[in-house]
DNA sequence: CTGAAAGCGCTTACAG
DNA sequence: CTGAAAGCGCTTACAG
């Protein structure tokens, strides 16, 4: 490091102390603004850059938020929806002068219950967890004492924070978006094992039926993945209803490209519909009516939610939902 | 922070220094096997944990690099491709104790050529730019006295060390398969005046031609995005060739459903072979026969280097280029 | 308004 | 093999 300039060397050069350097150069109490004003110049003309390690030294705080991402989810098979939330939170995180590190948690470290490096080396502050992970991972992580929040998706213990979409509500205005259009044969595309957000959205679309007095026809129900979370080929039962919710846009694309295999044109003799309106939700034909997660909604309150949780450890938020937006395209026919 | 063991604490618990802990834990010479032991199990017990900042500040090294991605190649449009990039960088930087933290540019930061604040707050040892970003940020980004590689693109100026796949060669062989399936009018998908590896990937194509003494047929190069870099309605020529080169997988999905509209089949009316092997590859139906880029590869080579530069600033590696490989699906037809 | 002193938690010579 | 001293570059009381 040659071109290293420390506020010392600002204060000698204009025969003053780094402590009055450093009060100038945060703009705090106990300066003239004319020697302030000095120091700023002299430090901007002699190329000086701030230490943000110093700080961190002395305060025991990195400025550093560690994002846990699963590996099964940062990879192409999920289209990268966590890759593009992680850069949400990069954007919130710099603007609150705070920096995020990717830690990809792979499939052998979850099962050893290993800890990531930046823990053991207090890289970071807090951790965000984003995308589901083992119940042993999980009781991993409460076991350290640092702030962490849990991203799309919680777990039944009460005590940690989580942002969550609101899965139970978006599936339930989307059924009944179904039904107003003369639907009442309403399938669901989803292996209500895998995750608790099928699971959720599963739940919203039965409040729909039942409020609507609807029968749920478990020959309606199909699976999408295995339970290691592969997606499987699926099978469309003999008996079709008229439309299927999905639990997410991949899924649904799956579904058309099988239907159409068959022979069964969407919207035409089957409605679809489905979650998260990513690039499938485009590139299927016809464009998906799909619900739309709020990814800087739920980045900015993940954000908010550690920091706060820096500053006083004691502060609580428990399960927060955010709510996803109906997009409106054309993969349901109005029947009837 | 109240779990705060420092080596200290250790230190006074067993009666030595803070020194002989340090070394201990490092597994430095100095200290008997027997203490080192004693030390790294008291560690254990008390939950030590190492702060890498401590010894950051004394080095003068951040242990950090920054990644730089433009948001125009961050967002949905580029199917995050750099955001897998960037995974494989933060996989390669922790297997030598480094990390990421990344700097999505913004274009109205690239506009005004403001550095990022990583810069400024000194939490990185140099940068990674991934993504081609303008001239004057070039020139930006060269002022400044860290180390740095750019990954993916790189610039007329001989004296920056940059990694890109070899887009020139990976073309050449695309059309060469293209040829020795009998096509002899092949086309090219891509805006010459774009991106410099559109230019070489149109350039290796145009060398397969020449060398089967193939005419360059101007109506057979059509573009595929504006000057922004957006995707446009790509105009389909009335003479049609054989075949088109595309110059990545997402243009040919574009150009696969424009055909398909007009009633040409992909591949028994017209081939396509592409670049990347993302999603749209095999999103696409056809599947996609097209050059899957080494993105293991790529970010190993860009992070070795860094780090070499880091160590060694006077390391230069100049302009590396890394294969890509042919992956075989269905979108080509042997004619003639 | 200005600054001397101490400290954040390590590591690097150097001395014994 | 073991450790006292100094230093990395800041900031926080505290004194003047």
């Amino acid at each position: 490091m040659k071109n290293n300039i420390t506020m010392r060397d600002i204060a000698d050069k204009l025969g003053v102390s780094s402590v009055t350097v450093s009060k100038a150069l945060n703009d705090k109490d106990g300066v003239s603004d004319e020697l302030k004003q000095k120091i700023k110049v002299l430090a901007e003309e002699m190329g000086y850059r701030y230490n943000a390690l110093a700080k961190s030294m002395k305060e025991g705080l990195s400025y550093n938020i560690g994002v846990i991402i699963p590996e099964r989810f940062a990879g192409m098979d999920h289209q990268s929806f966590y890759l593009n939330v992680y850069q949400s939170i990069t954007r919130v995180l710099e603007s609150h002068e705070y920096y995020g590190i990717l830690h990809i948690l792979n499939s052998k470290d979850e099962k050893q219950l290993q800890l990531p490096r930046i823990y053991h080396e207090k890289k970071v502050d807090g951790f965000i967890i984003l995308g589901q992970i083992s119940k042993e991972y999980i009781e991993k992580i409460e076991s350290i004492e640092l702030p962490k929040v849990f991203l799309d998706f919680y777990d039944e213990h009460a005590d940690i924070d989580s942002v969550v979409t609101d899965n139970f509500n978006g599936a339930y205005e989307m059924t009944n978006y179904l039904i107003q259009n003369g639907h009442r044969e309403i399938g669901y595309v989803g292996n209500l094992y895998s995750t608790s957000s099928i699971q959720d959205r599963f739940l919203g679309y039965y409040k729909s039926l039942l409020e609507h007095n609807l029968k749920l026809n478990e020959t309606y129900i199909l699976d999408d993945r295995d339970e290691h979370g592969s997606y499987i080929d699926i099978k469309i039962p003999d008996q079709m209803p008229t439309a299927f919710v999905c639990n997410c846009d991949q899924v649904a694309h799956n579904l058309i490209q099988k239907l159409t295999k068959l022979g069964i044109n969407v919207p035409d003799d089957c409605s679809v519909v489905s979650f998260d309106n990513d690039v499938y939700a485009t590139i299927t034909s016809p464009g998906l009516t799909t619900v739309e997660v709020d990814i800087e909604e739920m980045a900015s309150h993940a954000v908010n939610f550690i920091l706060a949780k820096i500053k006083d450890e004691t502060k609580s938020f428990g399960r927060v939902l955010v709510k996803g937006k109906i997009v409106y395209r054309n993969s349901v026919k109005k029947i009837g």
